[in-house]
DNA sequence: CCTCCTCCTGTGGTCTGACCTCTGGCCGAA
DNA sequence: TTCGGCCAGAGGTCAGACCACAGGAGGAGG
């Protein structure tokens, strides 16, 4: 019958543990502390929340194994690099699926999807799929390029022709693909002269699809996925 | 004093916490659990590896961040879904997905894992195959069959085929469309002389696959999936 | 006979308080 | 001044108890 409202919802609902992780977080946020400084005393913290030492322990190898926090025995607690949360997060959000893996499964994918989306011959669909192509050329003829922003309408062309293929469960897969892939490839960078052909190629697809060519499309599919493959392998061996 | 040789060097240094964390995910794989298996309850777990429950309930709040498991009060500990399936059965979930839309993501992802299946020759994975078909066939010449129990081995014979292919996101993705799938035919029913037509496919489908023949392979997984989807169809027509 | 509600059991959630181990600085001896 | 050991404070681990939730078994009522 005490349904009633806690007046302090933002904190209030949930197991202890996950509580105390985000007091940690606010905490971290509200005195600045920066990577490398030292939290105050597990003893201490847990006094100070009203908790107990061990719920406290909890939530400090929660936010540990998120890259938030490095623990050292019989010296303190402190604030990770952030450069270590981005390669753990990375790690362990793909599960070490690997590049090779993502990409077949993107020719698995997108190949059916050009095929469907020439046959269609949605005409609103296809329309969306020149305007992502459009903007994407806008994009990359600015004089300061944003890559962060390329990539982002990159990866909008792609789901834009799977969207015109028809097939909702076609469309979530290759969503939740590209994501691995945004994540797996984090840092954006290019090789060489890897934009324009990049380009030529989306050309390509857009032109087969507009023609309804579901053959040349699916071609021209393909070869772009691959191209991008070994662009994407060759900036790992760059690494 | 015990700094002799503990039998199992691989993991006996380090905090007991983080020993603890991986001998869990041993267990996982060595037990072969699956995503959604329950582990042992924490006593137990905790008794079995001669530490205390704080100790083990760390390493499990560690692996609950790195999303290897799901903890549910009052339930137990389980093996969580991986990130991708997590996010893809949401998406997918609030959807009405057609049976034609399920069955061409069949095709979509069936045909290459037949085609990968083959080509790997892994024999252990093959040998798992072969073993799914023959506990079909099993089921199916049972006296009184169990419509419930073919279609859940009928499933894992399918399965088998695209674990043997060796790409994780395509296994993963596969076990969601099938989920979806037995949720939209919940009503287990046969077309009359389905049963042995479907049978002789597989037979065909596991041929294929053992002798190496990839286009073979493909060509049987496309019959029989094209086979299931119409019988799929005239049973929604007979409602 | 069936249905609904209650109660019980098992499981995770949290707390208390104790002891061990490691780190690093203090401080006395050489 | 330098080196060494000492020790306070930090995290690491443990034991046992009690609380809170989920789900099924069994009894009461229809």
């Amino acid at each position: 019958m005490d349904t009633k409202d806690t007046p302090w919802e933002p904190l209030g609902q949930g197991k202890v543990t996950d509580r105390i992780a985000q007091q940690i977080l606010l905490l971290i946020a509200r005195e600045q502390l920066r990577p490398g400084d030292r939290l105050p005393a597990e003893r201490e913290l847990a006094t100070v929340l009203e908790v107990s030492r061990p719920s406290l322990r909890e939530a400090v190898r929660s936010l540990q194994a998120q890259g938030h926090l490095e623990v050292r025995h019989g010296s303190g607690v402190f604030v990770a690099e952030p450069h270590t949360v981005r390669e753990l997060r990375a790690a362990v959000l793909q599960q070490q699926l690997s590049l090779d893996e993502l990409f077949a499964m993107r020719e698995v994918l997108e190949l059916p999807a050009a095929v469907w989306a020439a046959e269609r011959r949605d005409a609103d669909k296809l329309d969306a799929v020149r305007g992502a192509y459009e903007a994407l050329v806008a994009a990359a003829e600015e004089p300061d390029i944003d890559l962060q922003r390329l990539r982002a309408l990159d990866t909008a062309f792609h789901l834009s022709i799977v969207d015109a293929a028809g097939n909702r469960f076609l469309e979530q897969t290759a969503g939740v693909l590209h994501d691995m892939l945004a994540a797996g490839m984090r840092t954006t960078m290019w090789v060489p002269g890897r934009l324009e052909t990049s380009q030529r190629e989306h050309e390509r697809i857009l032109v087969a699809l507009l023609a309804g060519d579901a053959a040349a499309a699916r071609r021209a599919a393909r070869r772009h996925i691959r191209a991008a493959h070994i662009a994407g392998l060759s900036r790992i061996e760059a690494t």
